[in-house]
DNA sequence: AAATGCATCAACCGCATTGCG
DNA sequence: CCGCAATGCGGTTGATGCATT
């Protein structure tokens, strides 16, 4: 015996949806205010299921939503947010006001992924793609006996990832979720190198992660440094390495969830 | 101008979680 | 504590429009 269907599907409208039942149901919720979802078609008199009441609503018709594109900040506070939660869009919505799970997941899918990629950054693990070799590999490429040695390998090359930028950041791998380290905001270090803490210097900062970390060659946009958190075209780095203070002991809250405190960092 | 490929995003599907009796 | 219903969430699909050949 299967699952129950979330609604009886006969006679139910699928699809796009006309203007007219957007006006049925943003009049009654604007009247009605968001209740049982299950009952509201009728209610409304719409030939829907709840269920695709209530993303239409909440993806589309819903009055604070903000339209078109995510701004470069919103972004990186997207981008921030994915190298902590992984790809729990709920989550990370709930920290961009007016922005959906399902537009920020589609952002990320056809936009964000592709950025960080060119960048030479994986999108899944947040880390450079250099260390993604043996890790792309998918579980079915491996034969099932060797789960423990490859448990084993991973944490042998995150202790020699951990060598590899001592003299350069290091992040600590806490934990994983769905593939995408967790990691506590004290565990990003950063050496104290190059700039004094009050240079606004981030390019001179990064450039040299850039040479220690001795990443593949590829064009890192030119417009990655300009420092300026109003500047429409700032990129990955921008301005957080102006300051050690914050990324040593005092980084910047995006806001608290269930877990603690949520940190903007930046993976170098 | 037509065919094809690609990118985008709204919407669907099914599993997970939550709440209630 | 258990079972069921309602809702939430994330992955995936498919329609559409634009770009390229």
């Amino acid at each position: 015996m299967g699952r129950q269907p979330c609604c009886d599907k006969v006679g139910l409208k699928k699809g796009p949806w006309t203007a007219e039942e957007d006006q049925k149901l943003n009049n009654f919720i604007l009247t009605n205010g968001q209740c049982c979802w299950r009952a509201l078609p009728k209610l409304a008199g719409l030939l829907r299921c709840g269920k695709s009441c209530r993303l239409r609503w909440t993806n589309y018709l819903r009055p604070d939503l903000k339209r078109g594109h995510l701004s470069e900040y919103e972004e990186q506070i997207v981008i921030d947010l994915h190298a902590q939660l992984g790809n729990r869009w709920s989550k990370i919505a709930s920290h961009l006001p007016g922005r959906t799970d399902n537009e920020i997941k589609n952002h990320w899918n056809t936009h964000i992924k592709k950025k960080l990629k060119k960048m030479g950054i994986d999108p899944l693990t947040h880390k450079p793609l250099q260390h993604q070799s043996r890790q792309d590999k998918t579980p079915n490429d491996l034969p099932e006996t060797s789960l423990q040695s490859t448990i084993t390998e991973a944490k042998e090359e995150e202790k020699n990832m951990k060598s590899a930028f001592l003299d350069g950041p290091t992040m600590t791998v806490l934990d994983y979720t769905d593939g995408v380290p967790l990691i506590e905001p004290h565990e990003i270090l950063v050496p104290v190198a190059c700039s004094e803490p009050s240079s606004t210097s981030s390019s001179c900062v990064s450039s040299k992660f850039l040479e220690e970390l001795q990443l593949p060659d590829f064009d890192w946009p030119t417009d990655c440094n300009t420092g300026n958190d109003n500047d429409e075209n700032f990129g990955l780095w921008n301005d957080d390495f102006r300051d050690w203070g914050d990324l040593l002991c005092d980084r910047p809250k995006l806001g608290v969830d269930d877990d603690g405190p949520l940190y903007s960092w930046t993976f170098i």
